[in-house]
DNA sequence: TTTTGTGCAAAACCTTTGCAAGCTA
DNA sequence: TAGCTTGCAAAGGTTTTGCACAAAA
């Protein structure tokens, strides 16, 4: 079954998206489709099992579900993800709910920068 | 000219998707195309006068750019978009570069929730 | 005249959907 | 058989691009 390979590739891939995860999936199922990718990912977001992000950009990244609640730091040249907690995040929910008396059911911090290796790239290059 | 209208109304509009900014806009210049709407937004971005977000969906978003730096809360029923500022976003930053090596260039942080207009509702429907 | 701005149509890109075929129970 | 699951092709929505024309410098 396709599905069962589609989520076992999530859940080790980190933070992918739908055209990495079809080229991964090919590899073992060569009959594979895109529609099957896309539809099994609106399952397993529907599910619960699987979060969909945006990252501040067009495209959609999907990500096994985790425990913990987590952010996202992300480096701006070579797009490596990396995962981070932060106890200030749920402060800020907080703070928020209390001001503006809306409902807060989440929220998402993405800290944008270049990772070690870019930066030492970047500060060459220039 | 086209371009001046475009500015002005994002200046105006808050945070304004590509399709509504090309409706209001061909109001006043019903010869307007889509092709000169995002065109001229790319154009802004590239000068750092207007900013892109996405708000975790596929569309952009496009708002002027303001003089503080600030965060956004997002009603999850109407899309409302409230702006705020929270000192603890600048916190989060500066552990986040002590603790990974990444050299930070800015954080978002979007808030979700239901507004309370949107939250009254949704009682009732329940 | 040279440069800049624009409209139109087409293309590009990501994602969704209809339908028929295949698989599973 | 009935119900999922899938592949294929087509369509949808958003954004970009090529080209020719118009406007401005």
């Amino acid at each position: 079954m396709q599905r069962t390979l589609l989520l076992d590739l999530i859940r080790r891939g980190g933070h992918v998206q739908a055209a990495e995860l079809y080229r991964q999936a090919k590899e073992k199922e060569p009959r594979l489709s895109m529609s099957t990718v896309y539809r099994n990912l609106q399952l397993f977001v529907r599910l619960g099992i699987v979060k969909e992000h945006h990252f501040d950009k067009a495209l959609s990244y999907y990500e096994a579900k985790t425990k913990r609640e987590h952010h996202h730091l992300i480096c701006l040249s070579c797009d490596r993800i990396v995962d981070f907690e932060h106890p200030l995040a749920e402060k800020i929910k907080e703070d928020l709910g209390r001001q503006t008396g809306f409902h807060i059911v989440g929220a998402k911090v993405l800290v944008e920068g270049f990772c070690a290796d870019c930066f030492a790239g970047k500060e060459r290059a220039i």
